[in-house]
DNA sequence: CTGTGTGTGACAATTCAAAGACAAATTTTT
DNA sequence: AAAAATTTGTCTTTGAATTGTCACACACAG
């Protein structure tokens, strides 16, 4: 019998580091929490976790400070990190930077996603732990690769493209208003115009069709879009 | 007009409230966040949303003071409220009723079992939202994918005779006034004349007929129209 | 029959979404 | 760091569908 994977929560915000813990564990991971820099670190000592999820923003000493430390520690240097960041805090730096992260989730993040990426990360060093993607008809999406195929080919896709597409995969059928697509595409409190949205489905549905095939997107006059079933 | 369950989330942390936002939106449920008690009260003037997610611990009006003061007031007393609370604060009163609020969940919780939770509270007081479909003898609304077929038949509807057939799945066989179905289909407080009502339910009658059948809406002269049973 | 209320066809005004274009912002390449 | 390529948001134009209103025909009750 394997052991569950253990996941360390670097967030300093209790409520909300509690809140992660409960679900991962329902999703059958086995999670500590600490609440800054410091006494990551002096855990880490320890006990080695499957993977560490860190939050960009720690009291006393970031997330990058601590993952750059982490880099120099031989016993920690190929420990697995997830950062969380807020959208708008310098993603650039992120990967620019070489801090090291191995990926990173903006928040909000979508809980399921999260769950993929940890399960994609995890997958490095536990292969019985196999990759997490969502298929529709002849659209199979990769979450963690940020790859998407149409009936085994290759489909280019921005990243904005892609957020809307999962938006669609994430409820196939339903029909979704502009302004949910803008939360869930664009993100919570970001401002852009309904209309954007159309020219972002219309690019969408143009990268879909590259290659021949029907159009998946169905457009509801008043209402929005929806995915065909 | 839109279709999906509205939520009022109330809760001071914003990284919180946008998380649970943005989870919330991808089951389907149209979210507004407001971050302490009055803009809470403030924004119950104009909208009723069809649960409240209220915070126990709000700056300046606790949850509980909030939650008495929406069962005083008239047009929020039968308002379905889901208090979220951390563990230990106090959860007799609120299973005493002395506080009114209709359920309750322990931070941290199983984002899935709030979702549950709030389905619940929903199959009670509006049992229509929660619903896929909506079926009447060979009717079938479908709310989520926007879509009517008359036996299994496609049926292409406007906006606008979707909403006016909502109306009339919603309450078979009642008699409407002109009136009552401008509240319902166009919105409370849109004009237009008596008369546009009629034009409206003719053309919703010849879209249903299109394929044959019999006529479904009855007209009840001097008062409106109704759904035969 | 008569008057009120409803169905019908027609029409104009309005609303809505697709397409095309373009500049600003971002990313990648050099 | 500069240049090139890509992505992204907005605007304008265009065509089509929807919607509100009217004038007139018809139906029904008293």
């Amino acid at each position: 019998m394997v052991n569950d994977p253990v996941v360390l929560i670097a967030e300093d915000e209790i409520a909300q580091a509690d809140v992660l813990k409960f679900n991962l564990e329902a999703e059958g991971f086995n999670c500590h929490v600490v609440h800054n820099g410091a006494k990551a670190l002096s855990y880490l000592e320890n006990d080695l976790p499957d993977v560490l999820l860190l939050d960009w923003m720690l009291p006393e000493m970031s997330g990058i400070q601590l993952c750059q430390k982490l880099r120099e520690q031989d016993h920690t240097k190929r420990l697995p990190v997830i950062m969380l960041t807020a959208r708008g805090e310098d993603i650039d730096r992120l990967r620019g930077f070489e801090v090291g992260a191995d990926d990173y989730v903006v928040k909000p993040y979508l809980f399921s996603e999260l769950v993929a990426r940890i399960r994609a990360v995890l997958r490095r060093s536990r292969p019985e732990l196999d990759d997490e993607y969502i298929q529709h008809k002849d659209i199979k999406m990769d979450l963690v690769r940020q790859k998407v195929t149409r009936d085994d080919k290759d489909i280019n896709l921005s990243a904005l493209e892609f957020r809307l597409l999962r938006s669609f995969l994430a409820k196939p059928g339903r029909v979704l208003s502009r302004d949910q697509l803008i939360d869930l595409a664009w993100g919570t409190g970001i401002h852009v115009l309904d209309r954007t949205v159309d020219v972002s489905v219309r690019r969408l549905r143009s990268a879909l069709n590259e290659y021949g095939g029907e159009d998946v997107i169905r457009t509801v006059r008043g209402f929005g879009y929806a995915l065909d079933e």
